[in-house]
DNA sequence: GTGAAAGCGCTAACAT
DNA sequence: ATGTTAGCGCTTTCAC
């Protein structure tokens, strides 16, 4: 059995379709009776309204698709929760695609939801975007969230550069006098390049020197190891640690407790991000907490304005948040 | 400026509509001439074809919904991850819904997503099915992952019976006598009542007392502790435990570690589930690893044949392995 | 090989 | 207060 369509409501109402789509929409006068019979054919027949047909008349889908590297990052499906949650409570819903960091693949979803599929697109993969022409004549609202695209796509992140100072600060305040820095090598990444700067910043500003390493974002845990392991090896005296990311920090961790190094005795530690699905699993971690649930409400609200038409730019940086814990010792 | 329509691009190449749909298509007899013409008219115009045009006229939208309590848990965002992944290889997109625990928006999501916008769902709530009345009459391929909707719906999950055996037997074969089984209270779950089932099984075979605990699936660290705390009260005697998911063991682990009980020495822990990036971030976890890979393509295989007209019925359980770690001891 | 016309299921514009 | 007509952008007959 086919599912019934309008014409089947209104044949057996006994009204037009248009009627039938009225008292679908509250649109215009209707009669109480109609109202009634219409109502009771719908439910006889268990009717519902095509959407894709409805997407086609009204030139809107009420869909919008967001590109992450991976939701089984814990920071990217927090971020996808979240920003689900307040497109949801705004009328819209969700179209998710794992990049994959594969550029291909990436590109093959753009193409695809570039064809109307969606009123608007949330951007946060970490593929070159270079590589990536769709980006640069895409005719549809696009915000971005902790990757940069081009000047005229706004762009939500927490504020990297504050972050960055924060957690540097915070270790010489605590007393750390050789801090480490360990960054993500991809240097296109406006975002791994502030928290960077800030770091050598304040550093400086210390008269401290900085030193920075630099690791793939997403290495094996054994070569993460191998890469903590070397830095143990290379700076013996080091007594404090910046990681550009929890997974680091929780790495690092593990690490120094295989070493018999002590956390936070010998060593302090600070990542970045601060999910609480992780900080939840490992309590001791000290981070900077990005505020996701902030950005993922003004991503949204970004985007409600660019499909109303209107024109947003610019960089939108969150105010990020310290949590201390065990990694770190009580301030001097 | 509109974006372009296949009418544009039509009167470009001086051809008719028809043809243009054809080289789109690859349909039917074409002229090299013609080909290059409207590929031509169609790259300068930047033009693609619009998606729910394409999806109104073939009846098919090419996207399948996916529903899971909240992508930003682990264990949902690796099956998402994973389901995303084989949809996209077949050629579907994916529409994602977290349903949060909360049976007004789960029912929402469906009573849309009823409405034609997807070819298929995948379910993997936690919400009781009786409170769902649209499950009964949805006239559309779903699987369950994870989870029993009812009979006519093709389920896939872990072999939560053998998960449960093997859990139990090692923690016996490597020196455990007093173990306690700690359970989820979502009772309406199969899933939980199997591994319980297993556990006492076991255990009687043994000739040992089954102790299960009753906690709620998403309880707030505070109430976990408190919870592990009691029972570490209430049975001093205790020298294994088996979680029905590793959060779970996790906080038993940090109880464990506040209370100055020894892991493996004075208890041993084997947990549930197996996300890679959850045994990553605590690599002592002993656990029960679900397939999840193998869950997700069996999942997205079972949907496609149901969405080509064959009818797919009954449970699909994967067998689960054990992950061996330094919360479980030598054998004995 | 290519085109004209009809239709996918809905709603907006224009009657009455 | 309700119905008729046209059209959203595409593909599928059927014709030539």
């Amino acid at each position: 059995m086919n599912q019934p369509k309008m014409t089947d409501v209104a044949e057996l109402a006994g009204v037009s379709p248009t009627t039938v789509s009225r008292v679908i929409n509250r649109r215009g006068y209707l009669s109480e009776k109609t109202i009634n019979k219409v109502e009771e054919a719908m439910r006889k027949l268990n009717y519902r309204p095509n959407t894709v047909a409805r997407q086609l008349q009204s030139q809107r889908t009420m869909t919008i698709g967001i590109l992450v590297p991976t939701v089984a990052n814990p920071f990217f499906g927090e971020l996808t929760f979240k920003l689900e949650r307040y497109f949801f409570n705004a009328g819209f819903k969700v179209l998710i695609g794992n990049a994959e960091n594969d550029i291909k693949k990436e590109r093959l979803y753009l193409q695809q939801l570039l064809a109307r599929q969606v009123d608007g697109l949330v951007i946060a993969t970490h593929n070159h975007q270079q590589q990536i022409p769709e980006y640069q004549n895409a005719n549809l609202p696009i915000v971005s969230v902790d990757r940069y695209l081009r000047s005229t796509i706004p762009n939500v992140s927490s504020d990297n550069y504050a972050g960055g100072r924060l957690a540097t600060e915070e270790l010489i305040k605590r007393g750390a006098t050789h801090i480490i820095h360990t960054d993500s090598v991809e240097r296109f990444n406006k975002r791994d390049y502030l928290r960077q700067q800030a770091y050598q910043d304040v550093m400086k500003e210390y008269g401290l020197e900085p030193i920075t390493y630099k690791i793939d974002f997403d290495s094996k845990p054994a070569l993460m190891h191998q890469f903590f392991n070397r830095i143990f090896d290379e700076h013996p005296e080091a007594d404090g640690f910046f990681t550009s990311n929890d997974m680091d920090a929780i790495q690092l961790l593990q690490v120094a407790r295989q070493r018999g190094v002590a956390v936070p005795d010998d060593i302090q530690v600070i990542g970045y991000d601060g999910v609480p699905t992780t900080t939840r699993i490992v309590p001791e971690l000290s981070t900077i907490v990005q505020p996701l649930d902030a950005m993922a409400k003004t991503a949204v609200s970004i985007l409600q304005k660019e499909i109303n038409g209107e024109t947003v730019t610019g960089s939108h940086n969150l105010p990020v948040k310290l949590r201390v814990s065990s990694s770190l010792k009580d301030k001097l």
